[in-house]
DNA sequence: TTTATTTATACTCATTTTGAGCATAATTGT
DNA sequence: ACAATTATGCTCAAAATGAGTATAAATAAA
């Protein structure tokens, strides 16, 4: 039996979260400025396990201090350990293992402090609009340089960039950002030593640390699970219309939904009920709804299975 | 901006890796003995930063050091840093952060070896003979009888346990899993001290440090995961008959299903061809089908959408 | 005050998907 | 030859889905 010596090398664990809300149209994320640094980071900070008895406590913690918030519900997303990439070249005589957590605000409860558009980091993941200009224009064209010397990555670009046939998954986003940080086309890339020359052009706005790595997990993470639970109601006021919901859930998963389908799809779910109240705004008052809990028991825990549109039917 | 500084904590990080197969028409995973345990154990070792590059290094390692085996795709499940899980009261002076990575084998290249039968662990989550008489007979009463103190969870038991109308949802694993642990149930809680007396009877065979809630994690997200992507595939042998594919899939998601409508969704998802070859076995020869890599790029990288039969309709 | 614009909501309709079976085919064991 | 067993093909009704058309109820503009 092994037993658990790693002979004396320090080991330090930083928690990083990614606060998400859904605000102004914008999927938006908590962000923090530090003098010293352009680039912005997450509340972040050690896990100290003889004063947190668990990294969930130790990140409240810190996002407490940090932006005075108690967080709700939080998730871990994931915890990296790659050498070199965190804090660059810099001494790393302290092994730093990174854990990121996701967190859920509805945009009420926001507190004051800086709120940063997410997609200003990830432009090619907003397809709101399109399919972004960005990815024909410079992305593919400098992965297809990077690819010649680098052939055994083809697959995983055709597959994360949706090329040769294969359909755009808007889940991969922290696959589409490693494959950008490899081929050393965003900033953090240089940053880290992993390219001599800076990228061309910057491909969305860097952040400190791995903290943009972070956020890709956590889109990523939301993404594929609003489709199997109902978390999108943690982003939403106590009432909204239908049209309100239907607005962050394309925000989050960076496409266009059809509005009546959309309307069938949340009202057969059952997570929503109509509260009688009416919206007023431009058009026609909508009616204002408030979410379902748990109380009803019959229902599965299921999320909205939001889709795409037919997919073309596939080749004999 | 926070330095990151956690004083002079030692934290060491343990690696464990569930490695899984189907065989025998038993879901296995590779386990290990420790001659002064009886309870077993996954392949495990410290992270060890100045020799592991990352993690997954680190753990590949481990496992080709203690079974012999070099891991082909692996997945990261979850970080644990909650004290007192972990080798129970015993001393906790260097603070336990464990890793869990989960790995998929073939049958055939197994290596020797030992491969424990993972429902011999969980009992409860078997249900492709109906629902197991473990359930009504000793959980569900014992739980009742834990709620009565702690009701605050009786919300978090209906669900995972689907009671009160709610369903059996076969992907919360770990959640059974830890309630069961908070309510005492399993000997891994009385190891730990969280209650005196241990459990009235076994539920499940334990296993050492946090080596099953490790493996609840794993079979969670396999369950999850084999929705959205294809990676039954992973545990299929090179050419094998739709029944297997089937009973391999039964086995994972732990329910059984409708063959012919198998078949339909199998051959429908363009993940699989006929090779012409036949199996011979007991009734009428099966046609073999092989996976079909990703060189069709028309095709998402879905998974089999699988279901446990239509839904009741819900109510008015 | 009409009219255009905007947004909400209701319905329709053709397809596709899904759950459930029945029917038939091709083997082995007796 | 016949029973048992497994594979495979096919049907059918119900439900879900994608894509509209139509109508309603507001505000803004003319």
């Amino acid at each position: 039996m092994p037993m658990s010596d790693s002979g004396n090398i320090d080991i330090l664990i930083d928690i990083s979260t990614a606060i998400l809300r859904a605000h102004n149209g914008e999927l938006q994320f908590r962000a923090l400025e530090d003098a010293d640094e352009s680039a912005k980071r997450l509340p972040f900070g050690p896990f100290m396990p003889d004063r947190h008895r668990t990294m969930e406590i130790g990140l409240r913690q810190w996002v407490r201090e940090q932006v005075g918030v108690d967080l709700a519900h939080v998730e871990q997303l994931y915890t990296f350990a790659d050498q070199g990439r965190y804090r660059g070249d810099e001494s790393d005589a302290r092994h730093v293992v990174s854990v990121g957590y996701l967190a859920l605000a509805r945009a009420e409860d926001a507190g004051g402090g800086a709120w940063d558009s997410l997609y200003l980091h990830f432009p090619w993941e907003d397809w709101r609009d399109g399919r972004p200009d960005v990815l024909d224009a410079t992305i593919l064209p400098a992965l297809d340089k990077w690819l010649v010397e680098n052939d055994e990555a083809a697959a995983r670009v055709r597959l994360a960039f949706g090329r040769a046939g294969a359909q755009w998954d808007e889940e991969f986003v922290l696959e589409r950002y490693e494959l950008l940080y490899e081929a050393g086309l965003i900033e953090e890339a240089a940053r880290d030593g992993r390219v001599k020359a800076p990228p061309q052009k910057s491909l969305g706005a860097p952040m400190q640390l791995d903290h943009r790595r972070i956020l890709a997990t956590a889109l990523g993470r939301l993404r594929s699970k609003l489709k199997y639970r109902p978390v999108l109601f943690d982003l939403m006021p106590d009432r909204f219309t239908l049209r309100a919901l239907q607005q962050t859930t394309e925000l989050v998963i960076g496409t266009s939904l059809h509005k009546q389908n959309f309307r069938r799809l949340v009202e057969k779910s059952g997570f929503v009920e109509a509260t009688g109240e009416t919206s007023r705004a431009r058009g026609r008052p909508a009616e204002l709804f408030r979410f379902r809990h748990g109380n009803r028991a019959d229902r599965p825990l299921a999320g909205l299975r939001v889709s795409g549109g037919r997919k073309t039917g596939r080749s004999p």
